[in-house]
RNA sequence: GCGGAUGUGGCGGAAUGGCAGACGCAGUAGACUCAAAAUCUACCGGGGGUGACUUCGUGCGGGUUCAAGUCCCGCCAUCCGCACCA
């Protein structure tokens, strides 16, 4: 007997080899290869299994590049701002940078037991003024170039984190963050005009090799719609409303309008009479949140006392508020088609306004609607001209009709909106703008950057609409970079995903002074060709990326428009019964431990075991028994046959040309739970043969290691030296395999009797269709009874007769 | 309400329309041991049969096919996303 597999001693060994000489080299490597893990928060809670579940997919990934042949750029960093950093500053009183570096060192300590092939030469940090100097540089270009600007307006804003914020941050009303009920806040802020990019961003989705559910979010996130503007003028005025709507086609069968209650002409419309009500519910409207708003399910509303006209038809319908209009989508004010618009029905049948069918459902005018039909098919009625027309084909034809005739326009609509961008919190990046008296809003010279986060007495926010560093006065006053004369410091700050929206290119060239990034590093190894990562940034990291990418491909900074080619979303580990890990449920799973108990490898194999590496899969620390079982073996297996030095036999070519085949289409097509049985299987089907031949030979027993390699790096190479090699396993290559020699002479086949199995047969692999039906009935003699009917043989797998 | 994903032994899961349950965990029996652990060997979906075998079985109900976990239609459950966007 050998020595026994010691992971303790194996893997501190090549932890410090592989310090010393680093296994992913640039020499002579045909291209690049960027595998990138989404970069973690640097959380004083340290890591627990379900985080390195993303890292060892990456790792494995870019190992396997490795071995194919790339020069492999796999970095790690740190997204650093935010608020648990500066939560923790409020109650503990230490300064979010201190508290930042602690954690950074600790986490990456814990990254380190993954025993990844980070290039930690190549490590950025969101906090450090030599990468946020590049932000704030961005934010820059983006007001040089218009798409910064400031807005006064009702933003979300959360009273818990006492900030406002983006579209994208609110969840179900909610703030994404903490989880409080958003509500809205007048604010002047600063705005990113992301909606310039919102076809670019919408149609580039089909470049992109990204799971579908993330393009169908962010399809819908953008939301565009096609309709038109249709102009009301409105009764006993000079003024017109104009409404969007995606179904010109209906117009006939407006019977009323409503508008947001925060919409312009709201108040102005109201007459004598309806003035109390209308201020009333203008203002009940104000004080709502955007939850109670979102659960009202009963439609309220109030009559102006008003009436529009219908530009088509001169028919006088009331104009409404409500707040099922959204002010800020459309025009904040819509037309009304109660036929043919479910929350139309709704609200006319409360309110006792008339309904108008103008779309005949299978060519039938309906009696006494009970609900509103609001498919586009069928023919048009009770509107005019439009009468008999198809509606699906008018719908596409009205929007230029109507421009025809004077009024209204073709148009297209989106949900997104513009990125709010200022946060009313310490920790983050200043955003570089001074406001001059005279001059206005004026950026912070280029060259002056970084603007430096000056420090603070208190980091607590004041809720008041500014920011901590509002309290700062030597920092606030200051001169316009202009005209010279006294301004002040902008003293809002940016959004956590300033510095995650761009970080990706700065790493291949993390520590250029004069550039964000050089032409000649970017155009040699950008973008990420792999992007591993959660799905919950499907809509915003994701998205503000693209944006950022789009931007600085359009100043020219890089040549490409999209960040990411390929993106892998892996599931999440959870706890047990799908009880997501957390601190509070107690179920956390620390690495730590395992790592000790059964080393590195195995926790890395038994992480790709739980399951599919893109579903869910709930731990269970029994499991990784398993495979440091099969470590043991594995090792076991390679050390006696190094000794047994038998040679190579027939059948052992075959196993192994099929095992390469197995493993590597397996682990193309990401399964990398069954490449993790496929290596059991086939060390299995080894054992099998080395108890009967003494042994495996050497060249099977070399590709097997280096196939393992990216699975169990320390054990791989420990085997590969042992085996005689003194060059590193890394600078092998991938073995290939051979179809040919992965055929067997003879082949077992199942015997079915109307379509069901019955027995096996063992033919000949090349047995002609004649002789496998023979072959088949004789298998299954006396249950063989009836006439046949049909007799099947598909080659390589099964045989079926057919008889009655 | 709309959209998506998932549903297979006690458990995690595997199956280009072709022998369901690979691989592993847990379990049972045995070997080794003074004993235990580790390791090794065998068994390990349900019913029936001493047995060769037989029959049922992939959330439920239909359908297509020589053949369905897989394809089609209709449901149910769980999870996720969106949610008055006109």
């Amino acid at each position: 007997m050998s020595v026994p597999y010691n992971h303790k001693v194996i893997e501190k060994k090549w932890r410090e080899n592989w310090e010393k000489n680093p296994v992913n080299v640039n020499d002579g490597k045909k291209e690049k290869y960027y595998c990138l893990d989404m970069f973690p928060y640097p959380s004083g809670n340290g890591l627990h299994v379900g985080h390195w579940r993303g890292y060892v997919i990456s790792d494995v990934w870019s190992r396997y590049k490795m071995l194919k042949g790339y020069y492999i750029i796999h970095p790690m960093g740190w997204d650093a701002f935010g608020l648990p950093a500066e939560n923790y500053a409020i109650k503990m009183g230490v300064h979010p940078a201190k508290s930042t570096a602690e954690n950074v060192k600790n986490i990456k300590r814990q990254i380190k037991e993954i025993a990844a092939v980070y290039d930690w030469d190549m490590e950025v940090n969101t906090t450090d003024p030599e990468f946020y100097k590049w932000t704030q540089w961005i934010f820059v270009k983006m007001f040089k170039e218009g798409l910064a600007y400031q807005k006064e307006m009702p933003i979300n804003w959360c009273p818990s984190c006492k900030t406002g914020l983006a579209n994208e941050e609110v969840v179900n009303g909610k703030c994404e963050r903490c989880g409080a009920d958003v509500t809205k806040k007048n604010l002047k802020q600063w705005m990113l005009r992301i909606t310039k990019y919102a076809d670019r961003l919408l149609d580039d989705l089909d470049k992109l090799d990204w799971p579908e559910k993330v393009k169908k979010m962010q399809t819908d996130w953008i939301g565009k719609s096609y309709g038109a503007e249709v102009d009301f003028p409105v009764e006993g005025r000079e003024d017109k409303i104009t409404v969007y709507t995606t179904r010109p086609d209906t117009l006939h069968g407006a019977t009323f309008m409503v508008l947001a209650p925060e919409h312009a002409l709201a108040k102005e419309l109201a007459t004598e009479e309806c003035r109390e009500a209308v201020e009333k519910y203008i203002y009940e409207a104000s004080m709502k949140s955007n939850v109670d708003r979102l659960q009202d399910k009963e439609k309220t509303g109030v009559f102006t006392g008003t009436y529009a006209i219908n530009p088509l038809n001169g028919a006088k319908v009331p104009i409404w508020l409500s707040d099922y209009v959204l002010a800020d989508y459309g025009t904040g004010a819509i037309m009304c088609v109660p036929a043919h618009d479910d929350r139309d029905f709704e609200f006319a049948t409360k309110f006792n306004i008339p309904i108008i069918q103008v779309i005949a459902k299978d060519g039938q005018q309906i009696e006494n609607m009970t609900e509103a039909y609001t498919e586009a098919a069928g023919t048009m009625i009770n509107s005019g001209e439009w009468n008999g027309m198809e509606s699906s084909v008018l719908k596409k034809e009205a929007p230029m009709m109507i421009e025809k005739k004077g009024i209204g326009r073709k148009t297209t609509n989106y949900k997104l909106r513009d990125w709010v961008f200022s946060r009313q919190r310490y920790w983050g990046e200043p955003i570089p703008i001074v406001h001059c008296p005279d001059c206005g809003a004026v950026p912070v010279p280029e060259e002056e950057l970084p603007l430096l986060l000056p420090k603070v007495d208190s980091y607590q926010p004041t809720g008041t609409g500014e920011s901590p560093l509002a309290a700062i006065d030597e920092w606030v006053n200051t001169t316009c970079p202009c005209c010279g004369k006294p301004a002040k410091r902008e003293t809002n700050t940016m959004p956590q995903w300033a510095g995650s929206s761009w970080y990706f290119l700065r790493y291949v060239d993390n520590k250029n002074k004069e550039e964000l990034v050089s032409k000649e590093k970017a155009q040699k190894y950008l973008p990420v060709d792999m992007y591993i990562g959660g799905v919950e940034h499907a809509v915003l990291h994701l998205l503000y990326s693209r944006f950022y990418t789009k931007f600085l491909n359009d100043i020219g900074v890089v040549d490409f428009d999209e960040p990411f080619i390929k993106l892998f979303n892996q599931g999440m580990i959870t706890g047990k019964n799908g009880i997501k890990m957390s601190k509070s449920k107690g179920n956390v799973v620390s690495p730590d431990d395992l790592v000790r108990d059964y080393g590195c490898d195995s926790l890395r194999m038994y992480e790709l075991f739980v399951g599919p590496p893109e579903l869910d899969s709930e731990w269970d620390d029994r499991g990784i028994d398993g495979v440091y079982r099969f470590l043991n073996r594995f090792w076991n297996l390679v050390m006696d046959s190094k000794e047994a030095n038998v040679s190579e036999t027939k059948d052992m070519l075959k196993l192994r040309h099929r095992m390469v085949h197995d493993i590597t289409q397996r682990l193309e097509s990401f399964s990398l739970n069954t490449v993790i049985s496929g290596f059991m299987e086939y060390t299995n089907k080894f054992q099998d043969i080395a108890k009967k031949q003494g042994g495996i030979d050497k060249t099977t027993l070399e590709t097997a290691v280096v196939l393992l390699a990216p699975f169990a790096p320390h054990m791989a190479s420990e085997l590969w030296e042992a085996l005689g090699h003194e060059d590193g396993i890394f600078n092998q290559t991938w073995p290939d395999y051979d179809e040919e020699a992965m055929k067997d002479d003879e082949i077992e086949i199942a015997v079915q009797l109307n379509g069901k199995m019955k027995t096996t047969i063992t033919v000949a692999a090349d047995v002609s269709k004649e002789d496998a039906i023979a072959a088949g009935k004789a298998a299954l003699g006396d249950k063989l009874t009836g006439n046949i009917i049909k007799e099947i043989y598909v080659p390589g797998r099964i045989v079926n007769i057919v008889a009655k």
